[in-house]
DNA sequence: TTGTAAGCGTTATCAT
DNA sequence: ATGATAACGCTTACAA
C-alpha cells in the first residue's frame, strides 16, 4: 500500500530524483511537474519524513519541553511557539515532565535520537546538561526560567520588573504598606521578584522593615493562603499582598475572602491572570505574564538559530506589558 | 561527533550487527557484550532512531490528539496514556486541535510521514478520516466521542449512566424538581446526557413536562450562566439543576451564588470536577469524570493492537466510577 | 532541466 | 554466536 518516490517516478515517467525535486520545489519543468503531481494523487502517496530526517540528518519537528501542561502560562507559551514554528514549516511536540528532572532528561534523550531540529525547553532542573544536545548540533533555547550560565539562548520575563510595578499599582491604590509573597528561595525566580518588590516597598514604607512583610513559600495556592494568614496576623498587618504567581494569589485571595477582609478592604495584587473563576474577584490588581509572548521570541530566536546564526547566546529579558504579535488564522 | 553502530563496532572489535544485537538484546557473547558496552559509553553513542524506523518501518512514538490542552478532563487523559506507553516503550506526543478540524488533518498527515506507531484521537471533526492511516497499518483508537460508525476501536464513558446518577443523587438529597443544561444538540455527547437526565427527571418528577426543564447550549461558563437563568425565570423554576459538563457548572454556579441562591439553596450538580477555586464551592454534586481512566484504557487497546490483535474493532463503554489504575512512579 | 547512483544509520537475512 | 551485505525511502552530487 505504501507508495514510494519510485511508484511515483515510474507512473509520472520520470526518474526519482525529479520526483524529489518536485516535492522539494526544484525547477522542474511544467509538464514533468504535472505529471509527478497527478501520480502523487492518484497514489495517495506521503513522502516518508523518516527517510528525508534520515537523508538530510534533521527533522523537521521542534520539542516543546515544560513542566506543566495544566498551568495556563504554559500552555499558552505552547501556542505562541507552535504557531510561530508551524508557519515556518515546522510541527512542534509538546512534551510535559511535571517539574521531574528525570522525565525532562528522557525528553531531551528523544529530541537527539529523533535528530529533532531543535528544543525549547522550560527547565524543570535548575542545570540541564544540553551538552548532548548541542554536541550533535540540536538547537536548544531555554524559557521562562534563568539558569546560572546560559551556553544557550535564554528568554525570560523581567521577573524584577515586572513585581516592581505591580507594587506600584497597589500604592498607587492608595495602600499604606504592600507586603510580598513570593516562591521558595531556591527557585529562579522567586528571589528576582523579591527584589523588585523590595525596591518599591522600601522607597514606599521606609518606616518598616522589609523583611517581616515578605513570605517565601511554593508557588501553589495552599502556600499563599498559609502566608496570607501568617501577614494578616502581625502585630501590624500589611494592609495590601502581592503575590509572585497566579496560583499564590488564589490562596491569598481565598483567605481574605473567607476571613472578611475580601479586595478592595485588603489590596492584593498577582503576577498573572487568577485561573477562572477565582471567587469573582474584579479588585485585584494584575499584572500581565504573557506566556505566549515568550512563546513567540524563543520560537523566533530558535529559527533564527536553525537557519544557522551563530552568533554568541542570547539573553532577551522581555518586559510583561509589551504587546503579543496576534496568532495566526490556520488556512 | 555523532557517532555510529560502524563506529562503535570498530571501536569494541566486532562487527556493527554485533553491536545492533547488544542494543536490542540478541543474544550475544558476554564478553562482547561488554566490549560494546565499553564503546557505546565511551563515545555516548546514542542510536539512531530515524535509521531504525525506517529500517523497521514504524516509530516507537504514539500520538495524542485532543482538542485543548486548557481542558484538565484531556489532560488528564494525556497522563493515563502516558504513562502506559511510556511503559510499554512509547513515547507519546500531544497535539492540539483547538477544535478545529483543519488542524486535526494536519496531525492526522504528520502521524502518517512519521510513520508513528499508533493515534489516540479525541476526534475534533464528526467524522475523521482514518483510512490515510489505517490503510498504511497505523493503528488508531478513538477516545471520549462516539463517531457513527467506528471502523476502529473505540472508548467512550457512559454518558447516560453518569448523567442518570448525578441527576438521581439531587433527587436522593430532597430536591424535587431537577433541570438539565447540557450542550448543542448536535455535539456527540449532550443528546446522551441529556437522555440520561430524562429517563430519572420523568420518573421522579412524573407531573412536569421534561422539555420546559431541558437546555441546550455550549460546553462553556457562559452558556451554564445563561440558561440557569433562563430556568430560574420559569413560573415553576426547577429547585436543583444538572450540568451535563464542568464548565457548565461553573456558569450556573456563578449565576446562584450571584442571585443569592447559592448551594444548597438550589441543588446543582456537574459531570466532572469543577476547576479549581469555583468560590469554595462544597455542596456541589460531582459525578466523576475519569480521563485518565479513559486514557489508560485507550492506551492498552491501542498497544495490543500494535501487538498483532487483529480481531473486529471494539467499543468500550466506560463507566464513569469504576476506580483507575494509579500513576506509576518515574524510575 | 534531467537522470544515475551513492549514501544517511539502522535492522534482518543468510551464511559461516 | 558472529559477520557480510542488502535493504528501508529519500536527497544530492555529479554527469549528461
Amino acid at each position: 500500500m505504501a507508495s514510494t518516490i519510485y511508484d511515483v517516478a515510474a507512473r509520472a515517467g520520470v526518474s526519482p530524483a525529479t520526483v524529489s525535486r518536485v516535492l522539494n520545489g526544484s525547477a522542474v519543468s511544467p509538464e514533468k511537474t504535472a505529471r509527478v503531481r497527478a501520480a502523487v494523487a492518484e497514489l495517495d502517496f506521503r513522502p516518508s519524513r523518516t527517510a528525508r530526517t534520515l537523508r538530510r540528518r534533521s527533522s523537521e519537528v521542534i520539542a516543546l519541553i515544560i513542566p506543566d501542561v495544566e498551568n495556563t502560562f504554559f500552555t499558552a507559551l505552547a501556542r505562541g511557539v507552535e504557531d510561530r514554528a508551524v508557519d515556518a514549516g515546522y510541527s512542534v511536540v509538546l512534551c510535559n515532565t511535571d517539574e521531574n528532572p528525570v522525565k525532562e532528561d528522557r525528553y531531551l534523550d528523544i529530541a537527539v535520537a529523533e535528530q529533532m531540529a531543535g528544543v525549547v525547553l522550560a527547565p524543570a532542573s535548575p542545570q540541564p546538561d544540553l551538552t548532548p544536545l548541542t554536541s550533535r548540533g540540536i538547537t536548544v533555547v531555554l524559557v521562562d526560567r534563568p539558569v546560572a550560565d546560559p551556553v544557550v539562548d535564554l528568554v525570560v520575563l523581567d521577573n524584577e520588573d515586572a513585581a516592581a510595578r505591580a507594587t506600584q499599582a497597589l500604592y498607587d491604590r492608595g495602600y499604606r504598606r504592600v507586603a510580598c509573597i513570593t516562591g521558595d528561595p531556591d527557585s529562579p525566580t522567586a528571589p528576582l521578584r523579591a527584589a523588585g518588590w523590595r525596591r518599591v516597598f522600601c522607597a514606599r514604607s521606609p518606616e518598616a522593615d522589609a523583611d517581616r512583610y515578605l513570605r517565601h513559600t511554593d508557588y501553589r495556592p495552599g502556600g499563599g493562603r498559609a502566608a496570607t494568614a501568617s501577614l494578616m496576623a502581625l502585630s501590624e498587618p500589611p494592609d495590601a499582598v502581592l503575590t509572585a504567581n497566579n496560583l499564590l494569589g488564589v490562596g491569598a485571595l481565598s483567605y481574605l475572602v473567607e476571613s472578611g477582609r475580601r479586595p478592595p478592604a485588603v489590596g492584593l495584587a498577582a503576577l498573572g491572570e487568577l485561573p477562572f473563576p477565582s471567587w469573582g474577584a474584579t479588585d485585584v490588581v494584575i499584572e500581565p505574564w504573557p506566556g505566549r509572548l515568550l512563546g513567540v521570541r524563543a520560537a523566533d530566536l530558535l529559527l533564527e538559530r536553525i537557519r544557522g546564526d551563530a552568533s554568541d547566546p542570547r539573553t532577551v529579558v522581555l518586559r510583561s506589558d509589551v504587546p503579543c504579535p496576534p496568532a495566526p488564522v490556520v488556512r
